[in-house]
RNA sequence: GGGGGCAUGGCGGAAUCGGUAGACGCAGCGGACUUAAAAUCCGCAGACGGCAACGUUGUGGGGGUUCAAGUCCCCCUGCUCCCACCA
């Protein structure tokens, strides 16, 4: 229980200075709602009694609900972005601790990572120091915001009581034989001058840091076998129930699981005898294998150089080379054209016995399926165009369901269908002959039946100082060898050299590297790479639960007791990456023991952008700031008299449409910053920025503000009223407002306990703050009590600053006080919410044709008779008796002639 | 090429199970208060016609189911996101 400051002490505190909101008087009132005298007050209140936002271990017997944004990269400036994530978070942990629930509600950051390191170079600033320092800055800019988050579990993933755990958990992965170590070829930033994963190059090959186009360079490299948990993180997808179906539908994708078979072609020696060698291929549609007239592989296979004949040699050295010169853009570019060699060697077809011809085009993808791929004209529609262009056979196997033939005019017919010139399987459906060919492939030992996936390992080595080391040593007779648990945390050394140049610093300091082998002493060296951030991120979520430990990086009871998380906030941007990184973190951690929960996130809510209004000079592509344009009805670029192109992007520097989260609290207070950003927009949808909404917003809270003062004038204080009030005694005034009170409480709680529509929450906040207005001053004390109690305790989550300053002014002066975030969520009294008469809508042949109000209770009878007998029937049925009349109680009667 | 989502006033957006479309807010218009302005309060407001009562029409387009469709079914168009020479 929290002892408020006295009422008192408001009117005796000086306001701090402030920049009145735009549109106030100048004129000081005390009355008036000024957000800058009260919020940091409360905050500094809330600070001091911190277990208020603390989990309590003695109330175990309370539902645990985990409440968590995703953590921010500590830039050192807070943008909306963060504040629309942590303001939605927050009143979700608010509602939920009224609820009654012990709740979870922890901040952390994403600390290591490029930009600390750039600045090290930049600046020659120590990295750590400067993350420390932006930090600091973005906890101070959070608190502003008045988001109720328990500071006692803050964790950086960069400091070593944290960074010590990930090395131990990289060690699980290693010790489990999901870590590795391969030679392969991987993403080259030119810019960053590191490795990426496949995740982190979008479409175009570009890097998603960067920005810059991707190398393929030949390394030796880290990974984690994510491929070996494919299955099951594709198939606990539909588990997900409280995930959007469109971040479901990423993941799928992106695992890309394809179910077909592995085929094998004998390679025919010159004298046309079966050699020992075998093509294999990868073919979702095994059904086809009668209509293969060729085999093609990547010009990157291994047995392309082996099986090459003499006299095709050099054309096809000049065609792999040609390939490998290619940039990434080239051979994804919208029209690729398929080219390909023929290398001179045949195979057989294992169904038709065949000799077909050996290509190698640039079509076919090294690091998908085998490599290779058997050529079917007539049912593919790439094997269709490059058949065409290179004159090969187009052998027809599958025809369409009733009908003898398909014309190849248009392409391949890639549908299923049912087979031909197949021999035994002539007839069978494509569906039939997938596993009837599949089967006799497996029993004559030429194929069998192979899932694919386009899901890659994760290469989480990085050639960069700041990040994660990971902790091995590579010794000449032992080996990878891991560091061991006595040593770790392998902290990264402080005294090092950012030239920017030369490779990673780390590589760099001998006296770093240079270490005695753990298993047999002799001279070794420390492995220099540091691991991708997202590796730090894929756990952070399992420390917040046990913070402090420093035995184990969380223990089974704790994690067990506060995951999976109940609601998880954060961008869409990672539907992909963190969130299945940390699915599969989650699966490995439970098969290792040390977690009981196989999915980390429950419910999943992935919050749109904020955009700012966008001013752009469409001759010259220069964004102009919205300062200098003069008139915003008819926008104009200063300089040259240009029509401007106006519309909303996301918020960033370089087109100076972003907003300051800091200017707009200290215009109008943090309680309008996250009402308007709640209000603005469903939570899902990209969210436009509009300073006159953001106005209209505080004129809400500053109507809220005079509706309680005038209350207050009147004598009302908090008491005990609600469902004692007798229902029979009250004036129809009266009536009125409780049924717009247990209206609110309803539709409040119904849009915060489902689909999460704080849109609509606050439109009905703003309805009932209405309906007071015009109830308030008639209506008897209790229920006028009842109406303010109520209406504060549904916006604290909202506005926690308003809400608690207007609630300790309506305490009475005796006795200690609750505070309003210590109330129960209020429950809605059902008999408030009846009524004597309800409006009865009456349909002719289903058009509205008006109302009447009929008692509540009416039976169907009778209403189809109040009905018949009201004039609007009169009117529109001519006196004719209607022929059907449909009747739905309380809604409407339905009269068709 | 494959898959997902979306389409409602001048704008952002509401609308449980199919049951009064446009809640709530912004911008706008009219009025009160004021010497005036700001702020505040009251009122109007999809479009078309009408002085009005009222009528017609209306949720991207076209069909359908139903007493009744923004909502369900089929076709089309546009926007957007993800994947993509993935065999």
């Amino acid at each position: 229980m929290i002892r408020l400051p006295s009422p008192g002490l408001w009117h005796d505190h000086n306001p701090p200075e402030y920049s009145p909101p735009v549109g106030c008087s100048a004129l000081s009132d005390a009355s008036r709602y000024q957000p800058q005298a009260i919020e940091e007050r409360w905050q500094q209140h809330w600070q001091a009694s911190a277990a208020d936002h603390t989990p309590d271990p003695s109330q175990a017997g309370k539902t645990p609900f985990y409440a968590l944004s995703m953590f921010p990269y500590p830039s050192g400036n807070l943008h909306m972005g963060h504040v629309r994530n942590y303001v939605i978070t927050d009143v979700i942990a608010r509602v939920q601790r009224m609820r009654g629930c012990n709740v979870l509600h922890p901040m952390g950051w994403d600390a290591f990572g490029l930009p600390a390191e750039n600045a090290a170079i930049e600046r020659g600033v120590d990295p750590g120091a400067w993350t420390d320092r932006n930090i600091a800055a973005m906890r101070a800019q959070l608190q502003r915001l008045g988001l109720s988050i328990d500071w006692s579990r803050e964790l950086a993933t960069c400091h070593s009581d944290y960074y010590r755990w990930t090395q131990w958990l990289f060690l699980q992965f290693f010790e489990a034989g999901l870590a590795y170590q391969k030679e392969a070829t991987v993403n080259w930033d030119p810019i960053d001058q590191t490795v990426l994963a496949n995740e982190q190059v979008d479409g175009e090959g570009r890097s998603w840091r960067s920005g810059a186009l991707v190398e393929k360079r030949k390394l030796r490299q880290w990974f984690l076998k994510i491929t070996a948990y494919a299955d099951q993180l594709l198939d606990d997808l539909p588990r997900l129930e409280g995930w959007p179906e469109r971040v479901r539908t990423m993941q799928a994708n992106w695992i890309g699981r394809s179910t077909g078979a592995e085929l094998e072609f004998t390679v025919v020696d010159g004298a046309g005898n079966d050699s020992a060698e075998r093509i294999t291929v990868f073919t979702t549609r095994p059904d086809t294998i009668f209509g293969a007239s060729y085999v093609v592989l990547a010009p990157e296979h291994p047995l392309v150089a082996s099986l090459t004949s003499a006299d095709q040699q050099i054309a096809v050295e000049a065609f792999c080379d040609l390939v490998s010169r290619q940039s990434e853009q080239e051979r994804t570019a919208d029209d690729r054209p398929k080219r390909g060699v023929p290398i001179g060697a045949q195979v057989r077809n294992p169904a038709t016995g065949e000799l077909i011809p050996l290509w190698i085009a640039d079509y076919v993808l090294a690091d998908y399926g085998t490599g290779a791929v058997m050529g079917v004209p007539a049912h593919d529609q790439r094997d269709f165009v490059f058949a065409r262009q290179y004159e090969l056979p187009v052998r027809q196997v599958i025809i369409p369901e009733g009908s003898d033939e398909h014309a190849y005019e248009g392409g391949a017919w890639t549908e299923p269908g049912v087979l031909i010139h197949s021999g035994r399987f002539d007839g069978l459906s494509s569906t039939d002959a997938k596993a009837a060919i599949t089967a006799a492939a497996e029993a004559e030992g030429w194929g069998r039946a192979k899932v694919t996936y386009r899901l890659r390992d994760w290469l989480i080595s990085r050639q960069r100082y700041w990040g994660c080391p990971i902790p091995v040593i590579h010794c000449d007779s032992c080996g990878v060898v891991p560091v061991p648990d006595e040593q770790l945390p392998v902290e990264l050394p402080r005294d090092v050299a950012f030239s920017g140049k030369g490779g990673s610093p780390l590589a760099q300091l001998e006296s770093w590297w240079r270490v005695a082998c753990p298993c047999c002493g002799q001279p070794a060296r420390r492995e220099t790479d540091t691991m991708d951030t997202f590796m730090c991120s894929s756990w952070y979520f399992l420390r917040y639960s046990d913070p402090h430990n420093t035995v184990l990086p969380f223990s089974r009871e704790a994690v067990d007791s506060w995951l999976p998380v109940d609601q998880y906030v954060g961008g869409i941007e990672h539907a992909i990456l963190h969130l299945l990184y940390s699915r599969f973190f989650t699966k490995v951690l439970r098969d290792r023991g040390l977690v009981g929960f196989d999915e980390p996130f429950s419910r999943l809510l992935t919050q749109g952008m904020v955009q700012g209004i966008t001013y752009k000079n469409p001759h010259t592509g220069k964004y102009i700031p919205p300062a200098e344009v003069a008139d915003p009805t008819d926008p104009r670029d200063p300089s040259t008299g240009d029509v401007l192109e106006v519309f909303y992007e996301k918020m960033s520097k370089s087109k100076y449409n972003g907003v300051d989260p800091a200017v707009v609290i200290d215009r109008y207070g943090a309680d309008t910053a996250r009402m308007f950003i709640l209000f603005k927009a469903p939570p899902e949808k990209d969210l436009e920025w509009d300073d006159a909404d953001v106005e209209g917003q505080f004129r809400f809270l500053q109507r809220i503000w005079r509706l309680v003062d005038g209350a207050h004038a009147r004598g009302i204080r908090l008491g005990h009223p609600g469902n004692a009030l007798d229902a029979g005694s009250l004036s129809p005034g009266d009536k009125e407002l409780r049924r717009a009170v247990h209206t609110a409480i309803t539709a409040v709680s119904e849009d915060l306990e489902g689909e999460l529509q704080f849109n609509t929450a606050v439109s009905e906040l703003m309805k009932l703050s209405n309906a007071m207005g015009e109830h308030l001053a008639d209506a008897s004390d209790p229920v006028a009590c009842e109406a303010l109690q109520t209406l504060l305790v549904l916006l604290a989550p909202f506005a926690p600053h308003l809400a608690e300053e207007l609630w300790s002014r309506l305490a009475t002066d005796s006795g200690p006080m609750v505070s309003v975030h210590r109330q129960a969520w209020p429950v809605a009294d059902g008999s408030a919410l009846v009524r004597d008469t309800v409006p009865l809508v009456i349909q002719v042949k289903g058009k509205v044709r008006g109302s009447l109000e009929v008692p509540a209770d009416a039976d169907r009878a009778t209403l189809e008779q109040l009905a018949l007998a009201s004039e609007i029937a009169a009117k529109w049925l001519e006196g004719k008796a209607p022929s059907r009349v449909i009747v739905v109680p309380g809604k409407l009667v339905n009269l068709v002639p």
